[in-house]
DNA sequence: CATGAATGAGGTTTCATTCAT
DNA sequence: TATGAATGAAACCTCATTCAT
């Protein structure tokens, strides 16, 4: 009857610490209920009671549904990111063998940090929102990669963003496969040796390549 | 339901022309639906609209949504698969760089033949049924690619499946990405070197270090 | 999450017998619904109920509940449009006196046809749509009127729009104040005989205040 | 609830005051929340929130919901009852032409003084207890119109009672019908103008019937 | 076989009211 | 007394599925 006023963000800002915990405990429960029962049983009551919580709490913190979700994956998300930011810094300088071993290895550790919630928010990042909050996160990390990539001593990149959108879609995906798959101890080994080697000679022979053009340009 | 296979009619009836039409209109319907108003407001009643049909006969053809919806992503998923297998066939005792041009060629094509249909399936094939059809596919593609490497000439790889795995991953993974982020034509174009360019040089690299890895196996 | 379609006309139109024989349960059952209970407590579920259908079938005649309400104050209404243009076509030509006579009958009649009804639609009368619809009857009521005491033998009106609206305003005014009272005959004969008394003095005076000042103008 | 009448404090404490402030603010908060958002969408969380008071203050003045808005009409509907009484005083053993100027006069005035809250009100002014409430002060009217009808010295009326009440109805109800059409400046004057010639003319008519009907009774 | 009206369980969201601080 | 976070009953509405025609 009246017009949404739905925004994704929070409600109220929880400067409290109560609030916070509140807050914390409707986040953490929609990843536990989202792998228990899945994203198609995953309503707002199932939410607030393992929270804790009364549906009415869930509501004063979040404005609908789609936002615990939102809240979720951006909480999730991020800490990839920021994993992905330190290490990006910390191996700057460095032959890129050194950065594909750095960026594999933030990258895997941090997806595999929770399996589950990485698997089940493959479920709830299917739509606009959800797209849109990926998409700015993906940018985020591209922007350190390719940072990082630009002091590359041993290599330089003629199209660097596409070498950065490259590598973090070859990271995502073959991730993501593991997971989708089970993730067993042995597979997550195996994806990071494989993973590394990729990269590494990814970067290798793009490096290579744009180093030759270049200098095939300059004569 | 009914087994009827063993009937001594092999050709189709008209009624089972009609049935076939019938079927492929919802599926058609669906990925319309589906690209226009999202998974979220995916109605049976409204596929059935958009089919032509009514929601009783969808009901005839289809036990319930989630059938509906495996069919549409098998029929799709199918002619990857199918796509890449033919590729693979080509390709065989070619060497690793004709085989990675060959490879993505064919994924990318397969997956660009419909990017709004791709896209939105993304949106649901994250459950336990979608899953298990995936998996299934993709245990078939690696099955063709891992065919394919074998008979490599200059390479030799020492795990091969999961040499396969990353491989079927980065190619995933990186074209997602490409078709979530809105798949212009130059992205495409961006996607398909790049991603040549990444899978020549790992398998070049997985298969070299296995040589390698055997050579020093041999003494 | 989707953005509201509501319009506030009905969804389907009901040209099939069983289903006009459906909203009109429906309609009716609102009305019982109303004064047994009062707005408060009128609910979709108890309508439905009430009409011997399940909610799922109210909701595929009326876009929402709002909608529902307005079909039947619209039904409740219109009856007494018709019965007031019919009323002001009878009359014409007729002095003032009979106009009055008329006029307060069948506007009368009408209203006392379902006191239950009327009264209870008081209470669902107050807001934005409603009160356009009221406003759109209530001036095909006035254009009604107007015409007919256009035709008046005895009287001419200089401010025919303010006479109009003036002489609407007091019957439904005299007319809800009975209504909201309790409505016993006795009122209602009292009502009828005063409202006479009082739309015919009113004409007189207006009227004939109009032809001094017409004929004071031509001086 | 608990009786503090025969306390010795009969001068207002600091506290009084304060309460009496807070009860006015939750008063016309209530009224601004009503023309702003509606009826619909009143809660009590914004009416205190606009009154600059937390829910937990608001439920401390008043017991419940229906009390705030039983307040705001009882204050809304008492200022013009004052007003109709205080002008039935005035113009007692005049003229019925110069009662009718006054009584109208005094009625208009009252309900234009602020138009959005008499507008608004009517939309909380449909429930039993309002109702009630309404019946109350619309007798406390009538005993006063009557009042001064009976000192008219050029008129007299055999049934008081209905004459009074028909008074009423029309111009409360000629009142409302300019209230929810709009109210503007225009609209008001025509409505006092009209009302006077309706008023005056259906009193001199009752008065003067009635005198008729007394002699041809004493003959 | 096709139709589409009917069903009703279940999901999302609101909001009057309470009570610990 | 004031506060406002928490509560949870209850309302609205959707949509997968059925079945009489």
């Amino acid at each position: 009857m009246s017009a949404k006023r739905n925004t994704i963000r929070s409600r109220k800002t929880p400067v409290q610490e109560r609030s916070q915990a509140t807050v914390e405990a409707i986040l953490e429960a929609t990843i536990q209920v989202l792998t228990s029962v899945g994203a198609e049983h995953l309503t707002t009551t199932v939410i607030a009671a393992r929270a804790g919580v009364s549906v009415g709490t869930l509501y004063q913190y979040f404005p609908n549904k789609q936002s615990v979700l939102h809240g979720v994956l951006e909480m999730h998300l991020t800490k990839v990111v920021v994993a992905l930011e330190r290490a990006c810094k910390e191996v700057r300088e460095e032959p890129v063998a050194v950065m594909a071993e750095g960026l594999v290895g933030a990258f895997v550790s941090a997806k595999m940090e929770r399996p589950d919630a990485s698997v089940a928010l493959y479920a709830v990042s299917s739509n606009p929102e959800a797209n849109a909050l990926m998409q700015r996160l993906r940018r985020r990390s591209l922007r350190a990669m390719a940072g990082m990539l630009e002091t590359a001593p041993d290599a330089a990149f003629v199209d660097l963003a596409a070498t950065t959108e490259m590598l973090y879609g070859a990271m995502a995906g073959a991730t993501r496969a593991v997971l989708e798959g089970g993730a067993t101890p042995k597979m997550v080994r195996s994806l990071r040796e494989q993973l590394v080697v990729l990269c590494g000679a990814y970067l290798a022979a793009a490096g290579a390549a744009s180093v030759e053009a270049r200098v095939s340009l300059r004569r």
